[in-house]
This record gives structure tokens, sequence and C-alpha cells, in this order.
DNA sequence: ATGATCAATAGTCATACCGACTATAAAGAG
DNA sequence: CTCTTTATAGTCGGTATGACTATTGATCAT
């Protein structure tokens, strides 16, 4: 069983294969990096260089390799586009999977999405593929290349679901943090104020969710009362969970373009490779 | 550029293509297609008839086609497989994708997998490519062909992991039920009895979780007394969500063999599809 | 210096919600 | 007719949470 493949091979399949011929398809993963500068949301985007999309913001990803995981795909991603030496220790979530056929003008993609949290954001150098990566604000973004927009659309959505029920909020804290920052964490992703006290409370209530630095170490510098220092704890789920304020309606304005899905490209160049 | 493509291309890529060159994968879906028989839950099952893991049981799937997204190839493959005439308003859910290189040992296969709810469960007839479908007891399987065990325990944990805080669970349930009805979802899935006086106030006092059936119809027939008939409502979520008893350390025993990953052959004959 | 300002932290109080229970109603089984 | 079973009503106490107030200990403006 052999299938010719090119570049633009979408719409009609093979009709005179049996049933159980398949066609091949390009496997990308395609990264949602989210991380907090001066308190807003930011993600990691590279500007394509060519059509199609060109000049438009994309969201870093690649080729799944033939002997990678779509995860390992996307750790190694991650790693060549923040050029981060240690990126074993950050959270990588496994979004879900685009599969529209159309969604590359260029060829038959399937994207394996992933959302990547990261503490403070090292100014991206454009090591990998990309033309330039930069960090962007969330909130005040054009339309994005391809289906994008409503891939990173999922990933706030999954991240701030996430943050009522697990302990992911410390994966965008340096490994120690002051409770103000850990709030600030809610606050940016879910884009409401809370309480300090009861925020206080409950995350000091739930065992393993953070615990104090030993020696008695506060945070000075800012504005206030120094803060007492913790750490991440071993919990990784949030019983009962912190539910965000039931007046929410508006989630932290999406990208400007809520436009659903859009396709993208197959690589011909350097830089070129689909999406 | 063209890249050739054949049933066996796993393993080494072909190095002298440039960085962005990509090797084709055959893209698949697997469906863990749950419903409730007799108060047990029950997944959808079909018999291999070849290698590898000939005799074993494995989930119901097959090749995303050329002209399909995953969601559509998941909800055709649900219809060939279930034999029901209308499946559009089953609940399927996209779980993950999973992608290990050495999943099937016969090629490169990546496979989307679907979670799908089903009310009453109507006997398989092999409509598809499947030698055999059967409902087996989710408590009491063998191992699973392929990664298959996996899938299906993922499938569980996001099942009961959404009876929590969305409204799925009326997914389980015919058109017209009863809170016992819907109770025995939440007590089946997540292995732990509930208290009825508790469950009916929790699920009445959540808003457009049910709503009751207009002519105070009542289901009579079991033992007991008569039970009042209700509809799903219109609400997607619970706020606040339904916690499942904290003393959760079990939920209902996965598969015998919590084996993680496997592999799965190649297509070359009809029922010979990837996995 | 000195007071304004800001953020962390310690409490308080009332309420919503939930788990545990008791009680009653309405059917079938024997 | 009585026992069993399930639905449903209602009570009670504890926990968690939202809304606030107060205090502490820094920096900032003048």
């Amino acid at each position: 069983m052999t299938a010719p493949l090119n570049g633009t091979a979408r719409g009609r399949a093979p009709e005179g294969y049996d049933k159980y011929a398949f066609e091949p398809f390009a496997v990308t993963v395609d990264l949602a990096v989210l991380t907090l500068r001066a308190g807003a949301l930011h993600v990691l985007l590279v500007e394509r260089g060519h059509e199609p999309y060109a000049g438009r913001w994309a969201l870093p990803g690649g080729f799944v390799l033939p002997d990678e995981s779509a995860e390992t795909a996307a750790r190694r991603e991650l790693a060549e586009e923040t050029g981060l030496s240690d990126v074993s220790g950050l959270h990588l979530e496994q979004l879900r999977t685009y599969s529209e056929p159309d969604r590359d003008p260029r060829m038959r993609v399937v994207s394996v999405a992933f959302a990547a949290l990261l503490p403070h954001a090292p100014e991206p150098h454009g090591g990998g593929d990309a033309a330039q990566a930069q960090w962007l604000r969330y909130n005040a973004l054009g339309p994005l290349a391809f289906d994008h927009d409503r891939i990173l659309a999922d990933a706030h959505d999954r991240v701030g679901a996430k943050l009522e029920y697990s302990c992911i909020a410390t994966a965008f804290c340096p490994p120690e943090f002051t409770l103000g920052e850990l709030r600030q964490v809610y606050e940016t992703v879910w884009g409401t104020a809370l309480d300090p006290p009861n925020f206080r409370r409950k995350v000091l209530a739930t065992p393993g969710f953070v615990e104090p630095v030993p020696g008695a170490a506060r945070l000075t510098g800012g504005r206030g009362k120094p803060a007492a220092l913790y750490r991440a704890g071993t919990a990784a789920t949030l019983h009962p969970p912190l539910l965000r304020p039931t007046t929410s309606v508006s989630p932290a304005s999406p990208p400007s373009t809520p436009s659903p899905s859009s396709s993208s490209p197959v690589p011909t160049s350097p830089e070129g490779r689909p999406e």
C-alpha cells in the first residue's frame, strides 16, 4: 500500500482505495506558551514570514518527528522557541487536537495543541525556525494565523478552569513567591479581582498547595508590608476547589478576533513548516 | 515536496530531508463508548481477529478519512459500530491524542481518542469493520489491545471528573428519567453510594440541570414509590460543582491491567486497520 | 522627618451549602 | 396485611465562603 503525498493533498480521498486505506497526514504540535509579565497575561508568538498568513502572528510549533511522541515534540519546540536550557520542569499540558480538513490551505495537517506555563518569561531569542518570537499581551492581539485564535482561546479556557481545581497556578510563579504573586496569577487569568484575605485563607487552608519557606524569609522591595515567601507544595488538586466569582461572565477578553477556524499552509522552505 | 509513504514507515526519519521535512503519519480515532447496563458501567469493545493482539478486545475506531475532521470520523465510527441511526445527539468528547512512536508495532499511528456516552445501549450488530462488537463490563476486563487500557482509563477519569462540574450525567439517561436513575449514573461511574435526599436537593437546586416533565408524569413499575420524571435541562455546567465524597480513594477499579502503553499493527486487509 | 499610601495579614460575622439523619409516602413482594 | 423498597420532605450542625474591619510594616512624596 503506497499513497502519493503532495503538498496540496486536501479534499478528495483516493477513491480507488479499499475501506482500510488511509491518507497520510502531517502531524504537528502547536504551543500556547503563557506567562505573566507586568501583571498581564502574555503569549509567545512568532511572526510568519511566508504565505499563507505572511506577516501574521502564529503560535510556535513544528512537526512531530518520526521517533517522537507529540509530548516530546512539544517539549523540544518549547526549548527551541524560548531558548530555555531547562525546560523539563515546566508545566506542559495537552489541550486537544485540531484536525479540520481545511485548517491549512497547503495540505492536510493535524495539530496536537499544548499549553505551557512559564514562571518569569525570558526574552525569546528566536533560536528555532521562527523568524522572530516575541511575548505579546493576550489582550490586544490581532487575528492570528490559521486556527490559532481558537487554540489560544481554548488554552486560556483550560488554564482558567484548571486554576479552580488544581494547583497549576504555582507553575506561573518562580520557585519562591508571595501569596500576592500567586493571587495575581488568578486575577490575571480570570480577569477578576480577588479579596486578599479570603484568598490567603483559602490557599493556606488547602494542605499541600503551598508551604512556607523555612527561614522566615520575607520579600521586601515593593510597596507595602513585606510578604512571607512560599514554595509550591506537593498537592496537585484543590479540594474543595477555588471557584471564580459567580459574577464571572467575561473572562479576560480573548484575542480581539474570536473567529473560529482558519487554515494553514505546508512547508516548502525553512520557516515554512505548515502553520 | 513529495514524501514516499508506505505502510511500515516507522522508526527512521528520511534523514536527507531538511529540518522542515515531515514524516507522514496515519491518523485514527479510538472510541471509548460508555453506557450503563444493569447498574454497571459497560464499554463497547471489538474482538481483534488478526495480529497483533489477535483475540484481544480493543476499542472501536478507524482511520480519519481525507476529508474528515477527527470529530467527524469519530461520529461516523460511532454510528457504524453501534448500529444506531441517529448518532447526532449523543455526547462525544475528545479526550486526548496518543502518539507514542511504538504504540502500534506495524507503523506510526497517531490516534485521537474520544469518549462517547450512550443512554440505553442497543445491542451492537458488528456492522462496521469489527469482527464482533460487544458490551463488556468496565470492571472485569482483561488487558486490552495496544494502549487501549490507558485510553479507557483516561476516558473513565475524564467522565468521572466532568460529572462533578458539568451536566453530562443526563447523556447516560433516556429522554425522560427519574432522579434515581440520574443518581445511579453518578454512583456507577464514581463507584460510591450517594445519599438520595442530598442528591435530590443538590440537583433540583441547580437551575437548568433537570426540569420536570409537565404532565406530572411518574414512573412506576419498579419497587418503591413511583418517581417523578425529569428531562435534561439547558444548563451545561454545575455551579457550584457536585463533588464526589472526599473519601474517594478508589474510583471504580480500572481495567485489571493498568499497563501503560502498548503498540498496534498496520492495515493490510479488511478488519486490519491499525489498532 | 513625617505623614500619606500601599500591601500583607489578622480577625469577625452572617450565610450558603453540604453531610448525616429522621420521618413519611407509596408502591410491590410474600 | 405486613415487610421491603424507593421516593421525597424536612431538620440540624458544621464547614466554607463572601463581605468587611483593623492592624502592621514597609515605601513614597514633600
